[in-house]
DNA sequence: GGAAATTAAGTTGTGCACAACGTAATGCGG
DNA sequence: CCGCATTACGTTGTGCACAACTTAATTTCC
């Protein structure tokens, strides 16, 4: 009882940041040796899942879906492209778009991926764990973070 | 009812490594400005954490507590020695191991620190969230993952 | 005691994230 | 129609992550 101040509120061990920042990389790895397969990384994944969603998007609409700026997916989206899945390209109708599009390679790779979640979830099978109810936390408090910072 | 198949199974937004990383991130932008005052960058927030808590350890102790290797830890905590706060020191018992110990500086940052937490409780506050469920679930995956991994 | 394996840090190279800035095309108000 | 703000994308620079490798110190085992 030495001190009677919020308990451990400085600990590594009691953030929710440094569970979230673990958990995050240590998901990501198990992806890494299944992706390597495909010649993808975790980036370039969630990139082709958007598309596979959703062929011919813009940048910035990527860039909504997944979050992330132009300073990020243009380097990516042009490894894409020299991998072979996306081709890039300007819009004529609107000059500083750039139409992001599957290429034939790329829509196969679908198939390849689709085994994918199933491994994962085979590999991170936790018997007690409600991984509907994580993810529906975890998106709550993604939205909210980010309707709080553009308002 | 178009199709019986598993629903949604490559849905970028329902996947939870997807939310996982999204879900870090949104948090880590929230810590930015803060550690912004404080002159750190989040990882490095992470690592004077670790060292508030047990000052004096090796780059290897550290790297375990944060699941992190030599070829991060080393540039980091060239910088967090550049900004003052630590030290960086060949043990004399092991000339193999580098003892980091924090400055001054390093401890007196502690302080200024302290708000922090309540400070991120405060903007991501969701009257409905568990967040030690969260914690412990998020914390069963990750260690989880590196018992199988390790294995 | 000495060769071989192991361990601890560091370095190099690649690929995100993200801020800050640049450029060019578009929209829009007067 | 023209100046000016806005939008879309790209580039540059910094700092993680991580793999692969290097170097040097220590341990192990004969």
């Amino acid at each position: 009882m030495e001190n009677e101040a919020p308990r451990n509120t400085m600990a590594l061990s009691s953030q929710l940041c440094f569970a979230l920042y673990s958990a995050s990389r240590a998901m990501t790895a198990v992806y890494r040796p299944m992706l390597a397969e495909l010649g993808l990384t975790y980036p370039q994944y969630l990139v082709m899942l958007a598309l596979w969603e959703r062929d011919g998007r813009t940048v910035s609409d990527l860039g909504s879906d997944l979050q992330l700026d132009s300073g990020t997916l243009s380097p990516l989206l042009k490894r894409l492209e020299a991998l072979g899945f996306v081709t890039r390209q300007r819009s004529s109708a609107d000059e500083r778009r750039v139409e992001i599009a599957l290429t034939d390679d790329g829509r196969a790779l679908r198939g390849r991926a689709e085994g994918i979640p199933a491994r994962l979830a085979c590999e991170i099978d936790l018997p007690g764990t409600d991984f509907a109810a994580l993810h529906r936390t975890l998106t709550e408090i993604t939205t909210t973070i980010h309707r709080r910072h553009s308002s």
